[in-house]
DNA sequence: ACATTTCCATACCGATTAGTATGGCGCAAA
DNA sequence: TTTGCGCCATACTAATCGGTATGGAAATGT
């Protein structure tokens, strides 16, 4: 009840390593057990499938450790313009495991297997909603305290702000770590004209 | 010299198809074989290895077959928001061969295989860079016919609109093509908040 | 007519894949 | 002490992978 818990957390840690830099499809569960100390039964033992391994990823790993990282990017000073400029920074920037090459996991994933399995869709789906939320309420609040428009839907302002990262993380691929401060000018611009 | 390119060309057609459904690394060559009526001898008589025919991919189907359409998709009125706007309207809205569902399959390959072929990655950024002119030509002229201030950088903008394009194919793979709406609505905002 | 090259078909290879079958170790309850 | 269960190790399978070897039909040049 102790020492299980820990080796599928292992299996859990290096799966989502190896398929943040290889992705999903690409990651076979011998490369997972070749680069730890586990075996294939006790693998099988934790997950019947490769595919609740998947599932059990987006839900222990990236919901339960990575989320609480998005949530502390969120500064709460007034303006609610530089909350969000910061927010996005300090994700692309200063974010202690995502690197520009490797992009974001959550972004990844829904990339490669929001198409495939309708699962993985809701599970990811379910991660970015809540973000949106946190976005939402920030919005609100700048209205309410007369720093923006009560005219903006919330809603698409946060979906559009996600977008933004989304798109970001994409393109940083191919551009490299310079476009992100780029972008996070542009993004500046953005975060002003809004009225 | 004239069969042959037939076989090729329908190598590469069926590869797009199913490497822009289930992704690069997921494609193998035997299904691609498999649904259609190419033998492995033809394959590896047209392409040396499967990354080879990954390349020919990247810059005869994608390069040559998509990107006219991209650039049929600017619009050539005066107003250059009209214009923008129209561009990824028709791109996520009306293209006759991409879905919501299975994105674009440049964003699509750009978040799969830019961190692991340089080749792919260098690629990919051609097709980016040659958008991304097409666009700051736009702004340029936008700038020149006073509808748009000489402070911007066409460059950063241009950028910033293929990011939106981006994060918005990312979403819609989660929200569905409802976001795509909601994703224009924003994007007119931003438009017409440039000055 | 023959020779040569282009283009493709078939059979095969070793490596790798997800998943299974089975056995055993350690520990707690009886 | 024995029984049972949680946890894992080893060995295996059938299928599939990218790639090769080889032979031959069809077109082409001489």
């Amino acid at each position: 009840m102790f020492k299980a818990e820990l080796t599928r957390i292992e299996i859990l840690r290096k799966s989502f390593d190896l398929i943040y830099k290889n992705g999903y499809q690409a990651t076979s569960i011998d490369e997972i057990l070749a680069t730890t100390k586990v075996t294939k039964g006790a693998f099988y033992y934790h997950f019947k499938s490769r595919e609740e391994m998947g599932m059990a990823l987006i839900s222990d790993v990236m919901h339960k450790e990575l989320w609480p990282a998005v949530k502390k990017s969120i500064s709460t000073t007034k303006d609610f313009r530089k909350n969000l400029y910061k927010m996005l920074r300090n994700l692309l920037i200063e974010h202690p495991v995502l690197t520009c090459e490797y992009g974001c996991p959550s972004v990844n994933l829904i990339q490669e297997m929001a198409p495939l399995h309708e699962h993985f869709r809701k599970a990811l789906k379910k991660n970015l909603s809540e973000w949106q939320k946190v976005i939402e309420e920030e919005i609100v609040r700048a209205q309410s305290a007369g720093q923006l428009s009560a005219d903006h839907d919330s809603q698409n302002i946060a979906l559009y702000v996600i977008t933004l990262y989304h798109g970001a993380r994409n393109m940083g691929k191919v551009l490299g770590k310079a476009y992100y401060m780029t972008f996070l000018g542009e993004f500046d611009n953005y975060l002003h004209s809004l009225k």
